[in-house]
DNA sequence: CTCTTAACCTGGACGC
DNA sequence: TGCGTCCAGGTTAAGA
């Protein structure tokens, strides 16, 4: 589900109700999501006033004195701010009740997500190797280049490379390739510099208007206070195959790349 | 290293 | 109505 506009959205959603509140009580439904969830969760959380949330990459980090719990959404997690007597509902795994006698609550159908521990001062041996922020001035078209410098894979998986750059998932790749006019199965050792250049921009003007709309909203991403993301209208090459190029009028191919599935005009990107 | 493939898991859409 | 198949916004692990 989230890429990086709606892990962002999450966090914006969260932070007024979480941000200086105190866990009164940690829930686990369940012993693991993606991997099992640390004892840390529940023995240090409890208790701990929240000093702020964070994203690193497609992560939420919620920060107090004693560690960060690491989030991960996965392909279908979503987190809520709710009133604390909210009936529990199917894949409701986690709650983590605040002082304010509300609750935040992760659902998680397919369960690719992941609830963790970052001890103060250390980084997660999952956030080692991410690559920089999309938005941010460590991300350009000149990283871009000289990191797919010999790399035989397609554009479109190298972009979507955590170690390359984070954030990027299939849907705002499709996007951001759309509209840089490259195509998502060129190698990408053999894309220009000056064509990097304007996917850089593409992937920045995509994900800031994204996050600006709510993020895309397919089947279930929710924000924590329950709207939907306004993306998805916008959206002109990620889920049309088949429909006319919105440039040039002829119909956009759809094809698995990287076991992903993509759409792409064969006529605009080259 | 880089690249490809399979796997994790559930639910919804679709075809018969 | 029911059942099988395929597909989905992410990421890791294993093997070549």
């Amino acid at each position: 589900m989230p890429e990086l506009p709606e892990v962002e959205t999450t966090r914006r959603g969260l932070l007024p109700h979480v941000a200086g509140r105190r866990v009164a009580n940690v829930l686990l439904r369940r012993p693991d999501l993606r991997w099992p969830i640390p004892r840390e969760v529940e023995a240090l959380l409890p208790g701990q006033r929240i000093e702020g949330i964070r994203r690193r990459a497609k992560y939420l980090l919620l920060d107090t004195a004693a560690g960060s719990a690491l989030l991960h959404l996965g392909m279908s997690g979503s987190l809520r701010v709710l009133p604390g007597d909210t009936p529990v509902r199917a894949h409701d795994h986690v709650d983590i009740a605040l002082d304010s006698s509300r609750v935040l609550r992760f659902n998680d159908p397919r369960r690719f997500g992941c609830l963790l521990w970052q001890a103060p001062g250390e980084t997660h041996p999952l956030l080692a190797a991410l690559g920089p922020e999309p938005l941010s001035d460590d991300f350009d078209g000149d990283l871009l280049f000289l990191r797919s410098r010999g790399r035989s894979a397609p554009v479109k998986t190298f972009l979507m490379d955590q170690a390359v750059v984070v954030g990027v998932g299939n849907i705002y790749a499709a996007e951001a390739l759309f509209m840089a006019g490259i195509s998502p199965l060129r190698a990408a050792g053999k894309v220009s510099r000056g064509r990097y250049q304007a996917l850089a921009d593409a992937v920045k003007a995509i994900l800031a208007h994204a996050i600006q709309r709510g993020g895309t909203t397919l089947r279930d991403f929710i924000s924590p206070d329950g709207a939907p993301g306004y993306f998805e209208q916008e959206l002109l090459a990620y889920g049309r195959g088949g429909e006319p190029c919105p440039r040039c009028g002829r119909p956009l191919k759809q094809a698995m790349i990287g076991q992903r599935a993509s759409v792409w005009c064969g006529h605009c990107q080259r």
